[in-house]
RNA sequence: GUGGGUAUAGCGUAGUUGGUUAACGCGUCAGUUUGUGGCACUGAAGACCGUCGGUUCGAAUCCGACUAUCCACCCCA
């Protein structure tokens, strides 16, 4: 197919059928979020490009094979955002939004780019929901975010997914961790792959998350992070748990969680899915003690999470999660000759002021393909308007689940169609509601 | 970057051992007399069979390369 006609690889088009659910999805993460005390911020699809040197890794696969970036006309680095995080941070310490009450809870809903290979659940442009909450140490936030995350799957429905948590210490216990992690594999050096060998000079942790079947054997047996974290990590990690049991939200300790940015501390986490395929994590985050003051702030403790929302939909769409449907069209407006075509575009323009959502003829169709149209928008009611309508003022408003009609004038059709509308709406509750007993009395 | 699968109208598919005008379902558009949807019927539009090259009298069908796409590795949401 032509260039001209072909979106770049790795990236979607969202179509109309389709958006309701993406809309639905963002719409109940705002509002969940808000609940938990979340506002949303925006900040720009793209930075300079040390952000994210600074922020996620020098190292890190994101920001060394995997970042769009590119020299603008005005000679800077700039690269298009691979995760979320950095430009809150960046737009907390612009804004200095440390001034604010404390913690700054700020959530987002953006596009990411990553150059990867696409495959099942894994896209150069993605879209995440992220949360940030900026400037408190307790755990009792780390308990908090996992709740929001796990709050958001259980309102939309979704289930099967577990929840995995680890700690990663601090930089200070992570130095004897580092330690006796190089010690061990050093052991195994002649059998471990290539990319492993590279690795345990490098970031012996990334060894830990290695696929391969003899490195995945040789980590099984590794010294694990838990055990090499400091007093204060430790204790950390046991009051996030008992904060996670209070809720009575399950989890799971995974010591292999190794998140692969850079600037994770302490508490790590991720609510994973087996039923869309390899890329199973839907949501990732945790802790990030050092992020500020490494991008030149005052050090403020924070904490985080980013959801896939390609991910989540797949899995709605994997589990029959059922969305509500795209809301349809209120009325059509079927016009026979010129000057029902005025009338009709007269009356719908009053309507679509007042909040109906009202259609009318612009392709010149017949009556009857005006009608077979009206049914494939799924228009809730029908009104002809012709020569003879506009001679007797009346008009019969069709209702085309049932074919029942009404009459109603001309002049009024406007204001009269919301409370005939209305009116119905009652009377079809009325009627499913009949013979329903509630707390013992009949309706 | 490394593997493997796939490529036929907008979508989903058929196309027998190479053999005339590439078929079907859904969808789209129009019609089935006068101004009323769903159902049914009729008809129309829509495919250089992913691209290029090769074998052959003849290729959607066989071979090769390329491209795209899907899945997996790596890594991550």
């Amino acid at each position: 197919m032509a260039l001209l006609t072909k979106a770049p690889k790795g990236t979607q088009d969202l179509l109309p059928s389709q958006s309701h659910k993406n809309q639905y999805v963002e719409n109940q993460m705002l509002e969940i979020a808000g609940n938990f005390g979340y506002k949303e911020i925006r900040t720009p699809v793209f930075e300079h490009t040390e952000l994210f040197h600074r922020s996620v890794g020098d190292t890190t696969d994101v920001v060394q094979k995997e970042m769009y970036t590119f020299t603008d006309k005005g000679d800077r680095s700039i690269t298009l955002r691979p995760e979320g995080t950095a430009g809150a941070a960046r737009a907390f310490l612009e804004h200095g939004l440390f001034n604010e009450p404390l913690p700054q809870k700020v959530c987002y809903l953006t596009s990411c780019y990553r150059y990867e290979k696409p495959q099942a659940g894994r896209l150069r442009e993605f879209h995440q929901f992220g949360v940030e909450c900026f400037g408190t140490a307790e755990p009792s936030a780390d308990a908090e975010i996992i709740s929001l995350a796990d709050s958001i799957f259980a309102f939309l429905g979704v289930t099967g997914l577990s929840l995995e948590i680890n700690s990663i210490g601090c930089p200070e216990c992570r130095k004897n961790y580092h330690k006796a992690l190089k010690e061990y594999f050093a052991e195994h050096k002649d059998k471990l792959c290539p990319t492993c060998l590279d690795r345990l000079e490098r970031n012996p942790m990334r060894i830990l998350d290695c696929k391969s079947p003899v490195c995945s054997e040789i980590a099984a047996g590794a010294p694990v992070v838990i055990d090499y974290i400091c007093e204060d990590c430790a204790r950390h990690f046991e009051t996030v748990k008992k904060y996670l049991d209070a809720m009575n939200i399950t989890y799971r300790i995974n010591p292999r969680i190794v998140r692969g940015l850079d600037y994770y501390t302490r508490t790590v986490f991720e609510f994973v899915s087996e039923q869309i395929g390899a890329q199973g994590t839907v949501c990732g985050g945790g802790r990030y003690d050092g992020l500020m003051d490494e991008l030149g702030g005052a050090k403020t403790p924070s904490l985080g999470f980013g959801m896939g929302i390609e991910r989540l939909l797949l899995l709605m769409e994997a589990q029959g999660v059922d969305f509500p449907e795209a809301k349809a069209c209120d009325i059509c407006i079927v016009s026979a000759g010129e000057n029902a075509g005025l009338k009709a575009a007269e009356i719908a323009f009053d309507m679509r002021n007042s909040g109906i959502s009202a259609l009318t003829d612009i392709s010149g169709r017949s009556v009857k393909a005006q009608m077979k149209f009206a049914d494939k928008m799924k228009a809730r009611y029908t009104v002809v308007i012709g020569d003879n309508e506009l001679e007797s003022g009346k008009v019969i408003v069709k209702k085309m689940s049932t074919g029942e009609t009404e009459e109603t004038s001309l002049e009024t059709l406007a204001e009269d169609f919301m409370s005939i509308s209305i009116r119905q709406s009652m009377d079809e509750i009325g009627t499913a509601l009949d013979g329903i007993d509630i707390n013992g009395f009949k309706i």
